[in-house]
DNA sequence: CGAACAATTGAATCCTTTCAAAGGGAGTGG
DNA sequence: CCACTCCCTTTGAAAGGATTCAATTGTTCG
């Protein structure tokens, strides 16, 4: 189903490799950083490029856990990994020893919030509403409005919210011809109109204040 | 929408209140514990009883994000709540300051699971498979077969499931039909085909292994 | 006992999936 | 450099499932 790509060169020795500080890897297209049931020995954090994190149920399909891009984490849960991950660009990692308990709270909360978004995502129940706030999550993640990047594909996009590639296409299509965005080639998409992005996305946002 | 129930009676004093180990409660049924949006001064683990945190979105749509029963936290979070949190029976709670760090990567792991289940319930796609999975999701909590209770409304199941009240209505009609649970009165069940519910739910274990 | 609320059920509609096929890009080999 | 092939994506049509609208039944509480 997925062609097992290999070639994990880790060429570290940026940091010593030896002190949990950090072991450097520079990954080709699908790589495969680790496998959902392996023990959890390390840790990574994504330097550059794209990463997905999934899981394979027992009925072949495939549920998309969450997307990691620069300065996100992956792989922090304890015992064996939920998950597998895999690159979906060329990128670098940078991978740390489970060891030391004192730098894992911070990237414990990285992960939930991580997690919270994901969930958040299922709050909507239509495909225009799921992909709407999709598509803004991106944006918001490239912290720019106009042209965003969707390094992953159609099917990544489908099994991220639970939805089908065909419906993901369509969808598209939909807002496409509604003028809210234009795909510009596969792997980019330009944001026409934010407000009614949001709109569609029923966007709930949540500041702290009060008590 | 909610009656905003109250008589969130706080008599603390098992713990000394002021030293951040504890601060006692017993909460009526519909008690709000905490508010979506209000600074978390505190995180709560649940003593008995049960407790659901959802949050409100723009269009009137409430999102359930968990159910927590004896022994799980909620209000993790740091900064501002994400969510609502409310009692769904009596329920006692211990509250906690939200200062002394040292105690919070373990509650951090364990609300990140809980997340991560959560997460899971929506890799099924049908109804059928999510109230499945929900169904075991409580039994095993319980830890027993045979009958489990249901504390909260169907309107939570719903909101939890991304479901609506009626598709749940008939989604346990029709497994009651076909002789997998049995419905006693409208707070419990009785688990009848323990497989056949596995089944249904597509099971995925994840157990660690290898290297 | 009556009222208000929760849950169940029926029927029609809408949306997503499934099945099927065609279009478009990227990479390989000649 | 071009042609070919493979895979991803898009699109069409039919089928299945969930939602919506509407009404009934059942429960709880005053």
């Amino acid at each position: 189903m997925h062609q097992p790509a290999f070639m994990s060169t880790a060429n570290g020795t940026k940091n010593g490799a030896g002190d949990g500080a950090g072991h450097l890897m520079s990954c080709a297209k699908n790589t495969i950083i680790f496998h959902q049931g392996d023990t959890a020995r390390h840790w990574y954090e994504v330097l550059s490029g794209s990463v997905r994190t999934s899981r394979l149920r027992p009925d072949g399909h495939r549920q998309l856990i969450g997307f990691h891009f620069a300065g996100d984490v992956c792989g922090v849960e304890a015992g064996a990994y939920q998950t597998t991950a895999e690159t979906i660009t060329e990128a670098t990692l940078q991978r740390h020893d489970v060891l030391p308990q004192a730098a894992r709270p911070a990237h414990l909360e990285r992960a939930l919030s991580s997690a919270q978004r994901h969930i958040s995502l299922f709050g909507h129940r239509t495909a225009h509403e799921r992909l709407a706030a999709f598509i803004l999550l991106i944006a918001r993640g490239a912290k720019l409005r106009g042209t965003i990047q969707l390094p992953m594909s159609r099917a990544d996009i489908a099994d991220h919210l639970g939805l089908t590639i065909h419906t993901v296409s369509r969808t598209i299509s939909d807002l496409a011809r509604r003028q809210i965005v234009a795909p510009e080639g596969r792997q980019h998409l330009r944001i026409i109109d934010y407000e009614k992005l949001a709109a569609m996305a029923c966007e709930t946002e949540i500041e702290g204040s009060s008590s």
